[in-house]
DNA sequence: AAGTGCTCCAACCGCGTGCAG
DNA sequence: ACTGCACGCGGTTGGAGCACT
């Protein structure tokens, strides 16, 4: 509905983060926690947006982001979850533990598109190190603050039954929930038809979303569906049924 | 060394959704 | 039912830094 004016008060600052706006921002929200973020600049005394500085910290510095090269692992991930899920960031960064949406987004459109399409790379980047401030938080002992982390390839184990925890995402995950056992899908006659069995929601429904979701991006059985769509059809179906 | 073009990524923007009143 | 706010998402942009000439 209404959207909200953001950013369009005079005076705020725009562009790349200052140090000094970094350090007031991180340790505002270790303080007061995230959300409230259109009162949060005024609160914190900062001359940013609402949404720029939420940008700043899901994206920068809260806890747990892992900087570095993309592995291999999660580069195969997101290639088939993206063939999985489309361009829904966010539930493909629900996969990879400390990757931002931005971040995966990013490196689709710079380097796995070109990538998929056969076109040449240039050798990758060295990511520079962070800006001043992030260096000085990684400095810090606090545990709250940022960790760096090389690259791991310790993908995320399905311990938590939804990919996230966005409403959106939530109700994804609960129409899944809907659905029980894993879906038998390829029904012999060259079709990709998925047989579900409805159950009711419950705890245990959530948590068996999150092995459908290994299941289908197990190697070769993620295939077996992505080769048709019809599958994915039957998410997004179920998304708008809820 | 200087100029130019390209790449990458942080940040911005606009829209959709959920929810409270 | 309607309105407005807050937030999240995906697409796009702009500039810093690199490669190439």
């Amino acid at each position: 509905m209404g959207r909200s004016p953001c950013c369009s008060e005079e005076g705020l600052n725009r562009g790349t983060w200052m140090a000094e706006e970094d350090e007031i921002l991180a340790r505002y929200v270790r303080v007061h926690g995230e959300g409230n973020w259109r009162s949060l600049p005024k609160r914190a005394g900062l001359k940013r947006c609402g949404k720029s500085c939420r940008l700043r910290w899901l994206n920068y510095l809260r806890p747990n982001i892992k900087r570095g090269n993309i592995s291999e692992q999660e580069e195969d991930l997101i290639v088939r979850l993206h063939k999985l899920l489309g361009n829904r960031w966010s539930l493909i960064a629900g996969r990879l533990p400390g990757r931002t949406d931005n971040e995966i987004k990013n490196y689709w459109n710079t380097t796995l598109w070109k990538k998929l399409q056969g076109r040449p790379l240039r050798a990758p980047k060295q990511r520079k190190p962070l800006a001043e401030a992030s260096s000085q938080l990684q400095a810090s002992a606090d545990p709250y603050e940022r960790q760096l982390q090389p690259p791991s390839g310790d993908l995320q184990t399905p311990t938590s039954p939804l990919l996230s925890h966005t409403p959106k995402e939530s109700t994804v995950g609960l129409g899944l929930a809907k659905f029980g056992d894993v879906p038998q899908v390829g029904a012999g006659d060259g079709s990709s038809s998925c047989h579900w069995q409805v159950e009711s929601v419950s705890d245990e429904a959530l948590c068996d979303r999150a092995a459908l979701m290994d299941w289908l991006v197990d190697e070769g059985r993620g295939h077996e569906i992505l080769g048709d769509f019809q599958f994915m059809a039957s998410f997004l179906d179920l998304e708008e049924w809820m």
